[in-house]
DNA sequence: CCAGACGTTGTT
DNA sequence: GTCTGG
DNA sequence: CCAGACGTTGTT
DNA sequence: GTCTGG
């Protein structure tokens, strides 16, 4: 869940939402961001006071600062809440680099039937803030060396069990922050973290909407607004439980 | 002591 | 089936 | 997350 | 880098 990710809106109301100014190489609109692709990501300044932040790009799918090759980074999209500060991929991070992944949207893929499971007959669906607003994933960032000595920053969003309505479309969700908290959660102590990250999680639903979306997502190539066409009602391949536009 | 893992998702 | 690339 | 690849040798 | 398993 949450392994793909729409960031739509304009820079100005990205840039007065997180209250941060927006990097140069950030790429505007996005209508399928994937991993392995830079992702928004707004975080503490190295020295600065609790509410002064940042933006930068990094790319999705963390990389420890011990790995010895990136290819760690590629299970490492999402970083479960319930276990990141003890795992050794994510525990430095969590106590001192969190972030917040800026999206105004997630992609959920949905299959009516277990057995569909080579089928091709999950549906993608598209979450969002019901109005319309941008909005804050719970992250994590590192900085990797390569081996040639270049720097890559890398970043992974945080999961949850799913709570409220969006648990009819799946059983994980991203940890959503609320505005009020940006700074609470980017400053929290190390021993702090896990009892705000648990609090947070507890609210991740709130204002979220939601409305299945064409297949067409389903390609990494296609980045557009397309995308988030509403799903044509025709050609169902299978009866859906009552579950639709929005909760 | 050294060697090897270190992660998530979903699916059965 | 499993891994890589986007 | 889904899509697409997944292999070797030799020869041009 | 750090922890677990042998």
């Amino acid at each position: 869940m949450c392994g793909r990710a729409t960031l739509t809106c304009p820079p100005e109301v990205l840039a007065e939402h997180f209250g941060v100014a927006l990097p140069a190489s950030l790429v505007l609109p996005r209508f399928n961001i994937t991993p392995s692709q830079p992702m928004l990501v707004v975080r503490a300044t190295r020295s600065g006071s609790p509410a002064d932040r940042e933006a930068v790009m990094a790319r999705w799918g963390l990389v420890p600062h011990w790995a010895e090759d990136a290819s760690i980074g590629a299970r490492c999209a999402q970083a479960r809440r319930e276990t990141i500060a003890q795992s050794a991929a994510f525990r430095d991070a969590f106590r001192a680099r969190r972030c917040l992944v800026a999206v105004d949207g997630y992609y959920e893929w949905r299959r009516a039937h277990p057995q569909q499971k080579k089928t091709g007959a999950a549906t993608p669906h598209w979450v969002h803030r019901g109005d319309g607003a941008p909005f804050a994933l719970a992250g994590v960032w590192e900085r990797w060396t390569t081996p040639e000595g270049e720097r890559v920053e890398t970043c992974a969003v945080i999961t949850t069990e799913a709570r409220g309505d969006v648990a009819q479309l799946h059983h994980r969700m991203p940890v959503v922050v609320p505005r009020e908290r940006f700074s609470a959660w980017l400053a929290a102590s190390p021993t702090g973290a896990s009892e705000l990250l648990s609090q947070i999680a507890e609210e991740s639903a709130e204002g979220l909407a939601c409305r299945a979306v064409s297949p067409r997502v389903n390609r990494p190539e296609h980045d557009d607004a397309a995308c988030l066409e509403p799903a044509t009602a025709d050609a169902p391949l299978a009866p859906e439980p009552q579950l639709t536009f929005r909760f």
